[in-house]
RNA sequence: GACCCAUUAGCUCAGUUGGCAGAGCACCUGACUUUUAAUCAGGGUGUCCCAGGUUCGAGUCCUGGAUGGGUCACCA
């Protein structure tokens, strides 16, 4: 739909203008099929290396398709760049090879118009390999001006809400999406040797479980029921290791009601894997093995750029205690007996905020979160998270007020998650009930109580390592992008006003 | 949710002390058969984010709002 304004619009104007001459001259605007022979890549990988006069001998016939990009007339032949998915190539087109009606028609194309052409490849005086124009296929009529050619699009709100456009001017952009793509891939590949059933459960839940976040509601109208769209993908997973599935993984998105930021989306996209006679051990074994995997295969090293970070992933990755961590940066010893009141006097001491009704375990992991989290740029697992935190894990044999489970941190961000799981029907029933308790008292992410999930855990569920890790956030790192906007095609933003 | 910043042509951006709305690219007309941010000559295409206010006069100053970005809060 074109607005009141837009109608006045010489530019758009023009445009259509030129459709409507194509039409009469027969030309559909907006054509049909059209077999092309090589990507623009294809011909420069090909050619780009030899001279002039051996490409000339070749005399390779060769047909392209792309969207006009640049276009140089002068007079009689013109000079021009398609643009398709695999890069530029310049293509030469002469009235006296081409005839003067598709002539016409090239020279009248718009910037932004699909031509398809048919020629030979050869290289011009100035060395630039480019394809001389036997014939000049018009593909499809472009409508709106591209933006700038030099500057190209950089607005950010217009590239997120425009990312076609985005993806047409930066070709950096372009490059990152196909990195997630092949990040994914190699992913999914690497379990699926390794032996791990990928699986797909439901995205909208009747209890929102798995994680401390607040969920978004929907409502199902035949049933007359409220839904939730899933925080996290774990519950039904552990049941399918209860129904004898021992090595699953799910790749897919989960939904969070929360706040929006560089490294928060609404929904983003975990991988979520569960290992019967499995321990966190093992999942720290296989988080190091898999995206060091992934950074060899996709980036072609294990030394990647951060923000000015270099990270190592390729030396043996540290494994801390979290105690053990904010004693060495603060001195203050969680392993030892402590009260919740010594505990909460030695925060006030060491300038760590604390929220009211905080006990022992959420006291050691506000000293970690505010003052050692951001510290951890190399990648190093922590472990030994305090009970009160961690609902769904086993809690550790020599000392329960921590649990088995650790968090991966790299460049001072939360990148993986990963537990031996509670197992326990009986202790996995107190763990809700102490989460009810702390979600009546007002914490609104507290965990609430699953029946159906407990029900599942006994019948019995084998010892099992659980892991998960947010996708998003290992593109952002892998990719050096600053914020999770940069690895979303599409992310989430306002409703246009 | 709080604070800071931005919003001017299709795009990238200038706009002085409050005094006729600007440039480059794109686009239109013309010249040009190896150019490449092609070049040369000519042409300005606009809801200055929106709504109020101050003023003889507002893109500019004031108030409120919208959208976006950043920082913080939130995110175990």
């Amino acid at each position: 739909m074109m607005s009141q304004g837009e109608e006045q619009n010489e530019l758009l104007q023009v445009r259509r203008d030129k459709l409507e001459s194509l039409r009469e001259k027969g030309i559909d605007p907006f054509g049909a099929k059209f077999e092309r022979t090589h990507t623009a890549k294809e011909i420069l990988d090909a050619y780009d290396a030899l001279s002039k006069e051996e490409i000339e001998e070749k005399n390779q016939p060769v047909v392209i398709a792309g969207r006009l990009v640049a276009k140089r007339k002068q007079g009689k032949a013109s000079f021009a760049h398609l643009q398709d998915q695999s890069g530029r190539i310049q293509i030469y087109v002469r009235k006296d090879q081409v005839g003067d009606e598709q002539y016409e028609t090239f020279t009248t194309a718009d910037l932004g118009d699909w031509l398809g052409i048919s020629g030979v490849v050869f290289k011009t005086n100035r060395g630039e390999t480019s394809v001389k124009a036997k014939e000049v296929t018009f593909l499809s009529k472009s409508l709106r001006p591209l933006p700038e050619k030099f500057h190209g699009l950089k607005d950010v709100e217009l590239r997120y809400r425009k990312r076609y456009l985005d993806l047409i001017m930066n070709p950096d952009v372009k490059e990152t999406f196909l990195t997630r793509s092949r990040i994914i891939s190699t992913m999914r590949r690497y379990l699926d040797d390794h032996g791990y059933l990928e699986v797909e459960t439901p995205t909208m839940h009747t209890i929102p479980g798995g994680a401390a976040a607040r969920p978004f509601i929907t409502h199902h109208n035949a049933l007359d029921m409220d839904l939730y769209m899933r925080i996290a993908i774990e519950l039904h997973l552990k049941r399918l290791i209860v129904g004898g599935i021992e090595k699953v993984y799910e790749i897919g998105r989960v939904y969070r009601n929360e706040g929006i930021s560089t490294r928060h989306n609404p929904e983003f996209t975990m991988l979520e894997l569960y290992k019967a006679y499995a321990d966190f051990h093992d999942m720290m074994d296989l988080t190091e093995n898999l995206i060091r995997h992934i950074a060899r295969e996709v980036l072609g090293t294990e030394t990647v750029e951060y923000d000015g970070n270099t990270v190592d992933l390729g030396r043996p990755w540290a494994r801390k205690h979290m105690a053990d961590l904010v004693k060495e940066h603060t001195g203050v010893d969680f392993r030892r007996e402590m009260s919740d009141g010594e505990a909460r006097r030695l925060a006030e001491e060491h300038g760590v905020e604390l929220k009211p009704g905080m006990t022992f375990g959420h006291i050691l992991n506000e000293f970690f979160e505010q003052k050692v989290e951001e510290k951890l740029i190399q990648p190093t697992f922590v472990y030994g998270h305090p009970l009160e935190i961690s609902p769904l894990a086993k809690k550790n044999e020599e000392d329960p007020r921590f649990t088995d489970r650790f968090e991966l941190f790299i460049v001072g961000r939360e990148h993986a998650n990963a537990f031996s799981e509670l197992n326990d029907p009986i202790d996995q029933r107190e763990r809700f009930e102490t989460q009810v308790r702390e979600k009546s008292q007002g914490n609104e992410e507290a965990h609430p109580m699953d029946e159906d999930f407990l029900e599942a855990l006994e019948y019995g569920m084998p010892p099992t390592g659980g892991l998960g890790i947010g996708i998003d956030r290992l593109v952002m790192f892998l990719t050096d992008s600053a914020s999770i906007r940069d690895v979303l095609l599409f992310p989430t933003l306002r409703e246009q006003g």
